[in-house]
DNA sequence: CACCACGTCTGAATCGTTTCATGGAAGGTG
DNA sequence: CACCTTCCATGAAACGATTCAGACGTGGTG
């Protein structure tokens, strides 16, 4: 009487339903959805019974069922600005841990910089009723995050301050990080330095900026020079440290901090290949210390960022939006400048050699 | 009498459905989801007065709802080994451009090189029953991944060979690429050659460490180390340089293939932190060639793959599978290698007279 | 005039799950 | 024995979109 033909109807089909399940074990739909989420009002015995059914069938939930039903996915989505920069990587890192040790999935969208692209990922987001959405976004904030929030989707924004109070963001002090980078050089002496920044749009970048011109300023014979690559990437670098080896002596900086480490990292190299040597003719400094810094052949002096623990803070923070009384926070972590070869006068370098050996 | 109050019944709630749109335009909901999907069979006015609605509502798709009725999500997922692996980005970067341009979304997954992991993420795309997964698996292929070809979810392996002609995958001659490598150094006179692999049981890394140890058996007195990190990664390639350095001068290595530039870079880092020349007294070619490998102060030979392009073809075979008269394919790329600054000096001659001593 | 074709729109059925009011059986208490 | 709990299981009603058979009106053809 209960060996129903449910599933032998399905049987050339691909997929079993939670209604074949049922017809198998001989209960109905909702018990079996029972077992699958409240197992402790359902007996013993029916539950390995319906057990026993879904392993027999295979049985995979469909989550677009449950979600149409529960109104929104176990889903969030992460923006970030470019995915083949580690940075980002490790932001997602912290990101997934978080979110997944809470149940739900990350999906990681790149905009590579551009706002069709995040606007366009904002957008699938959206249809797919995403928790929330971390984003680090383009220079301006796209329309769509202002109608997700409408719609009472959470939006934390990553490694960018809010614009006003009523939402979360979490950031670091940028001008901090600008100003020990620049005031670490000029302590070493240097008084020509550059800055190395991308298209300038981006607030982050603008606070490093300023954070070097306050610790500039603070130095009465020093100044700066401003070099602007079109990208935050290896290729700006390249063609920022043309630059600068294109410079008269006289005027040539001797040190630079750059945007990222993307950008200083490929000054580095540019140097090195033109035999200029660095940190003795010209010494670097990058911004977010990614692995890669640490690991260059001449180590890279880099102000270090909580990567991860910016992506694990950002997605505690959304994931608190959703629950009553949540308050909106935009907590700022400190930078700390890491020295290493790349911007250590030569002396340093060998007493550094010294002590390791 | 169109004008009807179901707008206004939902005025203090966030989505907007359908149905909501029909009620505002004055239409059937089947007339709305015309006006989306085949807007052709639509007369003109309704269209206007329906997207006017749209417009005014803010109304979104559900995705969900959409997927449910459709049997199938569209989206595809794509599960790498390490997301920190430059590698890995540009794969994923490749498999994007294919997959947007079909209307469809990436989800990236990372699976560490943990089979739990993987298991866990193999497991919520099929609940969401995504379109096609691309991965590039762990040692063992998961019995999941069995499973969703057997729900009729297409799966394609990446940078990775199938056991089997029944499936889609996506490689690269990884015995030539470990040829190539070993060749080279033993051209350069190299005799004494390390390999630096981490867990050998991933088959991409034992097809380079096979392809190394044939053209090392090709030079009568050539002697092979092999080194086994216990990651791909970094930290694993740290541990092999200390290891080299370690050996008495007469038996260590003067060169090595590393089973990928994470390794590789490490290594060249180590090196020269120590203070052995390289390549002048440690040669080193790195495999994968990512852009850090160029970048590095020494610029790193390594064994390029066609990364995005991986990605891409990869994509476009899943893409192929659901079509009918698909045949499974599985393409090899044929990997090259790029000389750079780090394997390319002669050992010099006091070295070799001092390694026969 | 009858008939058909065409363009346009409707309304109900459907996808697979969750939830909730309802019902029945078993066990305990007065 | 009547009554009240407690425990389990049921089945129908959502959720929001898509699809499809059918309805209606208009215009053309024989």
């Amino acid at each position: 009487m209960w060996c129903r033909t449910l599933d032998l109807d399905r049987g050339g089909d691909l997929t079993a339903s939670i209604r074949d399940v049922a017809g198998r074990a001989g209960v109905s739909v909702g018990t079996v959805s029972n077992v699958l989420n409240r197992p402790d009002v359902v007996s013993e015995a029916t539950r390995t019974r319906v057990l026993d059914a879904i392993t027999a069938l295979g049985f995979v939930r469909n989550e677009s069922a449950r979600q149409l039903r529960a109104g929104s996915s176990r889903t969030v989505g992460l923006v970030v600005l470019d995915i083949a920069n580690p940075f980002f990587t490790d932001v997602a890192r912290g990101v997934e841990d978080v979110v997944n040790a809470a149940g739900l999935a990350m999906v990681l969208c790149n905009s590579d910089d551009r706002p069709e692209k995040e606007a366009a990922h904002l957008g699938l987001l959206a249809e797919q009723r995403v928790h929330g959405v971390l984003i680090t976004p383009t220079a301006e904030l796209a329309p769509q995050l202002a109608s997700l929030r409408d719609r009472g989707v959470p939006v934390v924004l990553v490694d960018r301050r809010a614009p006003d109070a009523d939402q979360c963001a979490v950031a670091t002090d940028d001008v901090l990080g600008g100003r020990l980078a620049a005031e670490h050089l000029l302590e070493r002496g240097h008084r020509r330095i550059a800055f190395v920044g991308g298209h300038a749009a981006l607030p982050q970048v603008q606070e490093r900026h300023a954070g070097v011109v306050s610790a500039v300023r603070g130095v009465p014979d020093a100044e700066l020079t401003v070099l602007s690559p079109d990208e935050l990437s290896v290729a700006g670098g390249r063609d920022a440290a043309a630059r600068v080896i294109g410079l008269p002596a006289a005027r040539r900086p001797t040190a630079a901090v750059c945007a990222n480490d993307l950008l200083a990292l490929a000054v580095l190299q540019e140097m090195v290949r033109h035999g200029v040597q660095v940190p003795g003719e010209f010494a670097i400094v990058g911004y977010d210390d990614i692995d890669f810094a640490a690991a260059a052949a001449v180590p890279l002096s880099s102000v270090r960022k909580p990567r991860q623990e910016l992506g694990r803070r950002a997605a505690e923070l959304l994931l608190d939006e959703g629950r009553a009384g949540h308050r909106h926070e935009q907590p700022v972590f400190e930078p700390v400048l890491v020295v290493r070869e790349s911007s250590m006068v030569r002396r340093d370098v060998a007493a550094d050699r010294e002590g390791a050996a």
